[in-house]
DNA sequence: AACGCCCTTGCGGATATCCACAATAGCGCC
DNA sequence: GGCGCTATTGTGGATATCCGCAAGGGCGTT
C-alpha cells in the first residue's frame, strides 16, 4: 500500500508537475488542481491524505480554501507554499492550525519529509478517530439506566452503594454492571476505566 | 492572589512602561528587564508567569533568548512582540512553539487578554506538572514486586492468574496489592486505572 | 393479544476480594 | 546481634462479585 496521498494546488503548472514528480519519486501518490475552486468541487469528507497548498493564488487563495475547508470538517494536514513575501499570511496559516509550510524555492528532500510527516499526521487521526468512534457507538447502545451504573462504577464504587444511590436492589446493578460490560467488550471494570481513559479526552 | 507575573523583556523603555501599566490595570503583576541579557541573568527554573518579549532587540535577540531559554527548560508561555518586518521572524518563533505573537503597534485589550490567556497556560501546566510528579513520586515508592503485581491489576487479571504468572501464593499477591493501593492513594483498581490513564501520555 | 426490550428482583452457589492475626526468611545498617 | 524493610505464606472469616435460573411489570410495535 501506498504511503498515502498528496493533493497538490498550485496555479503553476511547472511547481504541481515538478511537485508530483518529486513526491512520486518518494512513493507518495499525487493528484493536482489548478485552482482552489477546483479543489473544492471534488473535495469530499471521505478524502484522506494531506494537502500542498499554494497560498497564493488567482481568485480563491489558499487561506481562504484552507478556511473552508475547515469549516467542511476537513481535517487533512495542509502545508502550505509561500513565496517569502507571503509570510504574513503564513503566520496566519499557522495559528489557524496548518500542519506546516515551506517558502518557495523549497528544498526538494525536506518538501518531501514533511508532506511524509503530514501523511503519518493524517493516518494517526484517523487511527484515533476509528477507535473513539467505535467506543462511542459502544456507549450509544447503554441503556439510560446501564449508563447511570457505569458512571458509578468507573466512580469505584461498589454494587451495595450503587444500589443505594439508584434506589434498586444489588441484583439488578449487577445485572446493569454486566450488561454494560458486555456492551462495552470489556471483562472488567479496570478495562472499562482505561478504555474510556483512552479513547477520550 | 495575583492573577500572575509577566516578564517583559523590551529594551524600549517607553513600551516596557506602557505594557507595565496596561497590564496593571488588569490586575496582572509585571516586571521589565531591557535587555535579553538581563533577563536570562535573573532567570530561575522556579519562575512562573509568562513572558512578554519583543523580537527584536539589541545583542541578544527576542528569538535567541526564547531558544535559550527552552535548552533551560523553561515552559513559560512567551509573547512576542514583533514589528511587521520581522515577521519571518515571528513564523519561526511560532513553530518553534511560543504561545502568541502581536504585531506592534498592538492594540491594548487583545493584547492584555493574550497575556492572561498565557498565564492561565502556565497555570494549567503547573497544575498538571504537580499531579504527574505527585504521581511519579508514588510509582517510585513502589518495590520492584509491587510494581509487578500492579502492572497486572491494571491488566485486569484476577490475583489468582497474577500469582501464577509471578509463582508466588495468591496471599502474596493480596498483600502487594493493598500496598499498592495504600501508597498510590487509591482504594480500588478502577481508581488506580483512572489515575495512572490520566495522569500519564 | 403476542412479541421484544428494558427494568426489576430473589435465590443460591461458585469465586474473589479484603483483612486481621501470625509467622519465616533474606538483606543492609548501626 | 538487633532493627527495619521486603518478600513470602498460611488460616479463617467477613464481604463482594459473578452468574444461571426464574419471574413479574411496563411500554411500544406489529
Amino acid at each position: 500500500m501506498s504511503a498515502g496521498i498528496a493533493h497538490l494546488i498550485d496555479d503553476d503548472e511547472a511547481i504541481r508537475d515538478a511537485l508530483s514528480w518529486l513526491l512520486r519519486s518518494r512513493g507518495i501518490e499525487t493528484r493536482s488542481w489548478g485552482s482552489a475552486e477546483g479543489f473544492l468541487a471534488d473535495y469530499g469528507s471521505a478524502m484522506r491524505g494531506c494537502l500542498v497548498l499554494d497560498i497564493r493564488m488567482q481568485a480563491m487563495s489558499g487561506l481562504e480554501l484552507f478556511d473552508r475547508l475547515t469549516q467542511l470538517g476537513c481535517t487533512m494536514p495542509v502545508i502550505f507554499l509561500t513565496g517569502h513575501g507571503d509570510v504574513p499570511v503564513a503566520v496566519q496559516a499557522i495559528k489557524k492550525g496548518a500542519f506546516d509550510f515551506v517558502e518557495k524555492p523549497f528544498n526538494d528532500n525536506e518538501l518531501a519529509d514533511r508532506v511524509i510527516a503530514a501523511l503519518a499526521a493524517d493516518r494517526d487521526l484517523w487511527l484515533g478517530r476509528d477507535r473513539k468512534h467505535d467506543i462511542e457507538t459502544r456507549l450509544a447502545s447503554l441503556t439510560v439506566r446501564e449508563r447511570e451504573v457505569m458512571d458509578r462504577v468507573l466512580g469505584g464504587k461498589l454494587n451495595k452503594v450503587i444500589a443505594d444511590e439508584l434506589g434498586i436492589a444489588m441484583r439488578t446493578v449487577e445485572v446493569h454492571r454486566s450488561h454494560v460490560f458486555e456492551k462495552m467488550g470489556v471483562r472488567s471494570a479496570v478495562d472499562l476505566a482505561r478504555l474510556l481513559a483512552g479513547g477520550e479526552e
